[in-house]
Parts: C-alpha cells; structure tokens; sequence
DNA sequence: GGTGACGGCGCG
DNA sequence: AAAGCGCGCCGTCACC
C-alpha cells in the first residue's frame, strides 16, 4: 500500500531553485535534461578541459558516447568537481529529476483506489531466466542514496500485516564456489564469515583482523566483477588503482583462489564448443557462435555473458524453487507473496504468525537446493519497505 | 501524433 | 577500436 509519504514531499521548488542556480553559473538558459546541451554548455564554461597532447598525466581525457558525443554521465562529472560549483548542481538536479519523475510521479498515478500498486511479473522477459518487472517496475524501487530510500517507506503493509523480507546472501558467490568447488572459498562459506573481508585477507596475505575498510572494498569490488568479466581498467576505475596495481590484483585473485579462474575458463570453453551456457539446474542459454566468428570483441562479449548465464541464471533458478516451495507449503492467506527482486523475496505476514512463519520460510528458502556451500538468508521486518530492521534468529 | 535510438540511471 | 552481467523507464532528438 502506499501511503500519503509523497504528498507533502516539495520537490518541485527545489528542483526550480537548483535550474536557476545552474542558469546562472552556465550564463544562459538551456535544457540540463539534454546530454547533448549540456556537454556544449560545459564545454563552453572551460570545463571540459580541451586537454593539448602534450599531456603526459593521461588525467582529464575527455570520454566519449558510443556516438562520439562527450559523455556527461554522473562517473565523468565527479571528476571535474571543484573546477565549478555547477556539477554539484547539476548532480543533485539530476538526482531529484530521477526520483520524482521515474518514481513519485509515475507510481502515484498508478495508485489503485486500494491504495495499492500492481506491477506485471513477466516471466519470460530476460535471457537469463530471471524475472522482470514492469508498469511499474517494482524491481529498481530507490534504496541506496538517503533520500532514494525515503520513496520505499511509501510502501507499508496492509493494516495487520508486517513485511518481512528474505535476502539470500551473497548468493552468486556462493555458486561460484560451489560450482568451481573451491575449496578455500567453500570453507570459508561453510565456517560463515564475512566473504569479501576473507578474499581481501587472502589478497594481501594478512590475518583477518588486519584487513581495512579500503582492503575490503576492494575485494568486494573483484569478488563481483569475477563474476561479470570486469576488466583491468573497470577494476582499475572503481577501486582507485593504476593499471599495473589492478593487473597485479587480478593475478593475486586468480592465484588465491585457482579453482574460480580453471571454472571460469571451463564455462567459456564449453559455450565456445556447445553453444550454449548451462545453469547448476540444467536450463541452457544459447548463442549464435556463426555470428561472432572471427571478432574478438564479441567473442569476449560472448564468454562474459556465458560465465554471467551459469551464475546469475542459477541464482534465478533457486529463487523461483524458493517461491513455489514457500507457496505450497504455507498458507498463502496468512503469508501474502508481495514482490520478488531476484535474490530476495517480500512477504507480507500476518502479525499474529510473524514469529513462526519467519523461521520457517527461512528454512525452506536455505534448504530448497542443496550446493557444497550452505546458502544464507538474511531477514528483515517492519511495517514500512523502507524502514525493516534485521530479524534475529 | 507516434516510433525508435540514445544517453543516462534506478535496482539486483 | 570496442572490454561489467541482467533488467525498465525517463526525456531528448530525429524522423515519419
């Protein structure tokens, strides 16, 4: 349901406040929700450094569209803060555009006379087998940014009922371990501890107790881009090293943990002789391998995606288990399915069951496939989406 | 008035 | 030359 969160939310005045500001720093009116506009704005103001070639720092290359146009997505206006008070601007106008338009807006008028929103699972709309969401999309509701999560709390339970949401915990890891039987990464997963915080252990040849915040991050960041194929400069990008250092950390990962990269490249080479990706349960994704013959890039392209349909598609594979079992086996009047965002399900519980029922959904959710790591869910309660508090055992 | 490509960005 | 997977949706822009 949603409740009256957004209409006492004045945006819009803020959103008129931010425009005139930029108005001003740019010296003219244009339209800030058009790339295009923007980036000749901004090249205009000296921003965007016309960098000679002489150059030796490599810093400030000016980054292009896929059409040759400068990009002025949020990663290359961050680097050229400080050089005027107007890319602040424009990010927080940006921020506030989103939100409102994609989110408050839309959805509102989506509102039942239930006060409730219906969204439209369709279950055959990706190539990986997950679910997507549309009209609205529940699946991509804010919930990073501070005020992103204040459009969740809109979101409250029906009248004598409590969200509880199950999170199943860094499961395409998990799968990765258990698929590549790593045997360090699987012992790690069965003793239960922090995950990226022993990948950064492992990398830096620490105990766990030296390990920093800065260490962890950074295998976080390798721990999921694994999985995707990231390359040295994405990992180089995001996680503040040079190239050489990132080389060296990706070397360093592939040492520690030798079972991933010899599965990996057992995944790339089956597709490359089959055709076809095949998910723990045996669903398949095929590719065109005529198509991609003779091109590098794509054949690249090609394995990184074959890797991603084994990982995420089993991921998809045990929560639609997870749904069907959860559904048989309790009774669906009490415990209301109310949204499924791939790897965590929302239920809407009755308050006079809470205490039993979220036990036993954990249970089936951790027990209704069988890997060589255990899988973990994580649960959270609470009247409001956007305010649920940790659920202790 | 409608359509599709594009850049951008929200989520997992 | 390109190099992070999977989605849906917004506004702009070019075009019919």
């Amino acid at each position: 349901m949603i409740g009256n969160f957004w209409k006492n939310l004045k945006k819009k005045p803020k959103l008129g406040e931010l425009q005139d500001k930029i108005f001003k720093f740019a010296g003219r009116d244009f339209n800030i929700n058009s790339p295009a506009q923007l980036g000749n704005i901004l090249v205009a103001m000296g921003i965007f450094s016309a960098e000679g070639g002489s150059a030796s720092g490599g810093e400030g290359k000016i980054k292009k569209t896929k059409t040759g146009k400068i990009s002025t997505k949020e990663n290359e206006l961050v680097k050229l803060r400080g050089k005027s008070p107007i890319i602040d601007l424009i990010l927080e106008f940006r921020e506030l555009n989103k939100l409102l338009n994609t989110y408050i807006n839309p959805i509102l008028k989506l509102s039942f006379k239930d006060e409730k929103i219906h969204t439209t699972l369709k279950q055959t709309g990706t190539v990986t087998g997950r679910l997507s969401s549309e009209e609205p999309n529940l699946q991509n509701i804010p919930i990073r940014s501070d005020f992103g999560a204040r459009i969740r709390d809109a979101f409250i339970a029906s009248p004598g009922f409590t969200f509880a949401a199950f999170d199943y915990s860094q499961i395409e890891l998990r799968i990765l371990a258990a698929a590549a039987k790593d045997a360090k990464m699987i012992e790690a997963f069965k003793k239960g501890v922090d995950i990226h915080k022993f990948t950064a252990a492992n990398l830096n040849n620490l105990p766990m107790d030296q390990v920093t915040d800065k260490m962890r991050s950074r295998a976080k960041t390798i721990n999921f881009g694994i999985v995707y194929g990231m390359g040295v400069r994405q990992l180089a990008q995001s996680t503040g090293m040079n190239l050489t250092e990132a080389q060296k950390f990706y070397h360093e990962y592939f040492n520690d943990f030798p079972e991933i990269k010899k599965y990996i490249e057992h995944i790339k080479n089956e597709t490359k002789k089959t055709g076809y990706a095949e998910t723990l349960l045996g669903r398949k994704r095929f590719f065109d391998l005529e198509a991609i013959r003779g091109n590098g890039f794509l054949e690249s392209q090609m394995e990184r995606m074959a890797v991603n349909a084994v990982i995420q598609g089993t991921d998809a594979d045990i929560v639609k288990l997870a749904m069907v079992a959860v559904h048989k086996e309790l009774d669906s009047r009490k415990i209301r399915p109310i949204l499924q965002v791939h790897d965590e399900l929302l239920y809407e519980v009755a308050d006079d069951i809470i205490k039993e029922a979220v036990p036993r959904i954990r249970f089936i959710m951790e027990s209704v496939y069988k890997l060589a790591v255990p899988l973990s869910v994580d649960v959270k309660i609470g009247k409001r989406w956007g305010s649920l508090v940790k659920y202790i055992k």
